[in-house]
DNA sequence: TCTAATACGTACGTTATGGCACAGACGAAT
DNA sequence: ATTCGTCTGTGCCATAACGTACGTATTAGA
């Protein structure tokens, strides 16, 4: 039986390089979206957290107490099945935020939440956002947006489990990844890879050789570039684009409706 | 190429049986949820509507304008990929509601929402969903709590799709909409269920054969009926069972919380 | 520089599902 | 009762992905 090793990742537990003071608020775009008055009931309990590579955020049932804006961390929110293969249900990086559940009424889920590109978040306590969620204002607003945004790309993910190749899907995982990452540069072994889109190991690793023979990326041991953006997004399914679509929509530069 | 027939269908459409009187909107989980000084600004504004198979709530792209809450409809969330293929996100029935994007701020999804059980539902205008919800009172909270049980929902789908049997995911499929109807029989061509799992008709076919030798399930030309509901559970994977209990979870007994 | 651990490549058989084609069976309507 | 449209059963082949096994390459660390 083959099960996902997301939870025993042994890992160089590196410590968070030093120039923390890049970090900013504004890099997550939640935060930097948020009105200033409706930033300024979080801003000042906002904590700067360094997430390692395999922390788990959140496991399925246990409540959580945070939520997280990653500003270059990359975390997923993920299902293990009885038979304990796993696959990613939505990624979070830059964009969002981990902890729906916290405002949704629920407090837990029946998923987790694994870091899978170790960075940097800036955290809130539940207690915190709660109350902050509920004053009704922009936070509201726009966590209710980015929550359905989410919802898109769960469902995506699920017509493209049903549908799409693994090649397909790979180069979708690779271009909403890249998206959340400044250095151009992924760094995460086939194996997780993987794990993430729920497939074997070889796989990928047949897919990731086809995408490299065709000029899409190229790779070595835990690192992927892509090469040729566009070429990747022939060979992908439609789900990246409608996914990207659908976040542009929901959060774009549109202002946070005063209704 | 194999494309969705669900926007196709082509049925009798049988006017609404005569027994209107036997509707109430308490048959509907979430209304009768709703504590009386919430309920008290939908009540007047509820309007009984008989839903056809075949209906289509709402189109890809394209604003709501109700928000419908079924008795005895049974409405299936669907994305259609680019192929054209589809799967079912998810299903609504009594215990929820269609239309979530209304106070989420979108007011679309790339998704569609179609009758695949005709029945009973009611449904309210847009705007006076959005005005009640934006009250932040027991209505809010309860379709909060109510999103997160479908994004479960939707999430155990994804998972499902990518490693679980055809044979299981009719079974778990079946279940859930056993747990919607009152006649204890499914009204459905194996056709349809295919759409809805997103697999081939003859798949549907070879899997309901097999639950049908193995006395779970009986059915004939268009009527499923359960014989053996525990045998049934067994055969499903446990997509269903997790579904349905962070649905209790979220949805059960408990009071609105005043928090 | 060597070694061990880790990551990636390849190969072979197995299986579930897909695509297609057509036959048989049912049931509603004439 | 017959007819015709619809639904279901079955068979055949193609193929994508899986399970397993093992070999090779790279990197970190002694």
């Amino acid at each position: 039986m083959r099960v996902s090793k997301l939870s025993l990742v042994k890992t160089r537990r590196l410590a968070p390089p030093a120039q923390d003071s890049a970090q900013h608020p504004q890099l997550n775009h939640l935060l930097r979206a948020l009105p200033e008055q409706d930033f300024a009931g979080l801003g000042d309990h906002l904590e700067l957290v360094y997430l390692r590579l395999g922390d788990m955020l959140y496991e399925p049932g246990k409540p959580l107490q945070h939520a997280y804006f990653p500003t270059t961390a990359i975390v997923s929110l993920n299902y293990v099945t009885a038979a304990g293969t796993s696959v990613e249900t939505a990624g979070v990086g830059n964009e969002g935020m981990v902890g729906i559940p916290l405002f949704m009424g629920g407090n837990t889920t029946p998923g987790s939440a694994v870091v899978h590109t170790a960075g940097y978040a800036y955290r809130v306590e539940r207690a915190l956002l709660k109350q902050e969620f509920s004053r009704a204002g922009g936070l509201q607003q726009l966590l209710l947006r980015y929550t359905q945004a989410l919802v898109t790309q769960i469902c995506q993910n699920a017509a493209c489990n049903r549908h799409h190749s693994v090649e397909q899907q790979l180069s979708r995982w690779l271009l909403l990844t890249m998206d959340r990452i400044a250095s151009g540069q992924v760094v995460m072994t086939q194996e997780l890879m993987a794990n993430m889109l729920g497939v074997r190991r070889e796989s990928v690793t047949a897919a990731a050789s086809n995408l490299q023979a065709a000029g899409c990326i190229s790779y070595r041991r835990g690192h992927i570039s892509v090469l040729n953006r566009e070429a990747l997004e022939n060979r992908a399914c439609e789900c990246y684009a409608m996914v990207k679509k659908e976040l542009q929509r929901l959060m774009g530069e549109r202002q946070v409706d005063r209704q």
